[in-house]
DNA sequence: CTATTCAATACCTGTCCGGTATACAATTAT
DNA sequence: ATAATTGTATACCGGACAGGTATTGAATAG
């Protein structure tokens, strides 16, 4: 449930390896061979994170995709909304909504609380904050961490 | 993108209506008329909420289905699971994971980190307190208050 | 000019979700 | 008892969308 798409993981894993060799430029094809994603894959989803700007492309020989800024100052939130486009748990939760149910629902205008929430979560966790959370709890930036504790005490 | 699917949702609606009518018991045709959601299509959520144990159901005349428990006691993370399954935003998270990449995948041991804290999030937030996600943040459960403001000034 | 690499488009295909239909079992009212 | 009401279970359908593929074109370095 609450599935994050393939395509957007993918996203996510190739702006890490992108993170991790900073300034360096990578071809798709390094990208695919790096990451066992599927070359032609590898170009749809890097359509998506330039348009996102989230990525810098340059064509010819020596060109190559490179990361436009420090892994620390890319969040989840971003990266997945490059992909999938912008986050809306519940169709009411969407700029557009889409919902028979709309104007009779007693919840249309709770979910938004909820999803602006799990939304901060996200934003709240940048790329470089993904290698912190290894095993130990330790590390997880600050406003997360009463959370995560929490929740481990329960 | 990360959405809740629109079964899970009318399961969390039906559960706020029979919570709003505790103790008393309401038949399918009822729900449907008063969602406004398909009658077949309660049916079949009304099966998982049943399994899950959220809903009380009896049959024959003056049958119908009842909450199990207040909906202060009923949090979303169990109701949305209940109808779409075990919480888990990425292959990787699962209890059976199914992802080709998943030995060489870096990030195959970081996502269960970001699960978890929006896991807590849906855990800490009550049919009851879906309520007073309205119009002012100031009703929002104290662990995720904090979160929510600093999202806020930002 | 040519090789390399990204860009753009269109397309396929399986899966899954939302929704429907139907036959069946249980319980209550009368 | 019997009939009406309600939940239970199963199987099925159709459309949307995700993931993946193929092809062609444009830019750039050497």
């Amino acid at each position: 449930m609450l599935k994050v798409g393939r395509l957007a993981d993918y996203g996510v894993l190739i702006l890490h390896h992108l993170g991790r060799v900073t300034p360096a430029r990578l071809s798709v094809e390094t990208l695919s061979d790096l990451t066992g994603v599927p070359l032609p894959t590898v170009r749809k989803v890097m359509r998506f994170l330039t348009e996102a700007e989230l990525v810098l492309s340059k064509r010819g020989p020596t060109g190559g995709y490179q990361i436009a800024r420090p892994p620390a100052a890319i969040n989840l939130a971003e990266a997945i909304a490059a992909v999938e486009g912008d986050f809306a748990m519940t169709a009411c939760c969407a700029e557009a909504p889409d919902c028979d149910l709309l104007d009779r629902c007693q919840l249309a205008d709770r979910w938004p609380g909820v999803n602006t929430i799990v939304l901060r979560v996200l934003e709240r966790t940048s790329l470089a904050d993904l290698d912190r959370f290894g095993t130990t709890p330790m590390h997880i930036p600050p406003p997360l961490r009463a959370l995560f504790s929490e929740g481990m005490s329960n």
